[in-house]
DNA sequence: TCAAAAGTGTTTAATTTACACCCATGA
DNA sequence: TCATGGGTGTAAATTAAACACTTTTGA
């Protein structure tokens, strides 16, 4: 019984996931989703927080944690029956600690290269983060999550940004800010402002006490998905 | 590792969940979900399917059968470290044949009874059965998985009868009936009718192709929910 | 011809969409 | 004063909600 986590994140305009490298067999040099075996007396959830502390030097508490979905192929793990309850984490861009520990291999990639890309990841790796990006769309859509993957202050654009890199389509800046600033709950204002390189400077918010987003945020025709349609 | 399984139709206008008498220590005598060990070699969902064969008799293959989520407390099992992972089956009103077998203790329990009734359910059951509530009530707004719960040939107020009592509200009939019938791929004519006791006869609709509902089916404000709210 | 349920139409309000336009800043 | 994003307003189109009305049947 293992768990293994899908953390994304947007970097560069781009959602990124976190993969790591196998240091051993099988799969030994593939990347793969962080992770490993559950411990006697842990919850799931528990033993997710502890693999990304130990393989990636992240701190759970300040990432969205939810669970994604049981893998039980027997066949998905050559070394025999294993299953697995993958873990979908969301946060914003922060930056591995990459030095000395088990977090040495572990590295932002971005989602299409890592479905798309020419080195397929380990084990079953491919379908759980197709299904966590999935997932992630969907969340968008009906709750206020995306606000996690945002800085503790951030602007309405930070946020569209967010959207459209997850989405994988453009939204129009003046109808998204009415949505978000007129759902109730979604952003708390601050007074705060951020004076940006070039331009008129941006309200700064942080997340609201809301989760749920009624109505929800309608991703619906638009652009076609780069990294792959549901 | 365990398989739990929570059963739903709809019978007499009410959402009902099957249930079993256990027959053993811990909580002997007391209502549970069907469920049971995972054997070698076999998959989570094929656990799921024999499981329910066995306790309830049901051929799983007319259900619509989706992993729902695994539950880990090391404290929800007093035997010990028991992990489950519940599914969710939703069907049409079939009987169950309770003879002779391990199916001889299941029966059909109103939802709302089984939440809120006086005898509690076992082990942590009550919390699996909220969930599966929640999770049948969201299905029902994005996908065409009502008409699991309708035999092959149903009208259109047989389906909003599943809605009234999945969501637990009423529906306008007539708004109803357009957005279902505009929905592309939701229904497929068959050219029959239902002649019913009284009124004037019904057409009779067997399911389309589509799985997903888009734009979904709001249940924004109405009534509250007799059964729990989200 | 009446009751009951199926099914259609219409009116009004709310929401979405597209896009024009104004605002605040650094260079 | 210009370029660049932030932010507001608005008209047209679409959709949702409420409910009146017509149709078809058995009794």
């Amino acid at each position: 019984m293992t768990v293994d986590l899908v953390i994304f994140t947007v970097r560069q305009g781009q959602l990124q996931v976190l993969l790591v490298e196998r240091g051993n067999d099988p799969y030994r040099g593939c990347a793969a989703l962080p992770g490993g075996f559950v411990r006697d007396g842990e919850t799931l959830s528990e033993a997710a927080l502890r693999e990304l502390l130990e393989e990636t030097a992240l701190d759970g508490r300040n990432l969205h944690l939810e669970q994604l979905h049981a893998y039980s192929d027997p066949a998905r793990d050559p070394r025999g029956r294993i299953i697995t309850v993958a873990y979908l984490a969301l946060g914003p861009d922060l930056p591995i600690p990459a030095a000395g520990t088990d977090a040495a291999g572990a590295r932002w990639t971005p989602v299409s290269e890592a479905l798309d890309g020419d080195a397929p990841l380990a084990f079953d790796h491919a379908v759980i983060v197709r299904d966590g990006l999935e997932r992630a769309r969907s969340q968008l859509e009906h709750t206020t999550v995306a606000a996690a993957f945002c800085p503790e202050l951030f602007t309405v654009a930070e946020l569209r940004r967010i959207y459209e890199a997850v989405w994988g389509f453009q939204l129009d800046p003046s109808n998204f800010r009415r949505k978000v600033t007129r759902s109730e709950g979604f952003l708390e204002p601050t007074g705060g402002r951020r004076i940006p390189e070039v331009g008129r400077p941006a309200a700064l918010y942080r997340r609201g006490r809301a989760s749920l987003l009624v109505p929800p945020l309608l991703r619906s025709s638009e652009v076609a998905h780069p990294y792959g349609a549901a």
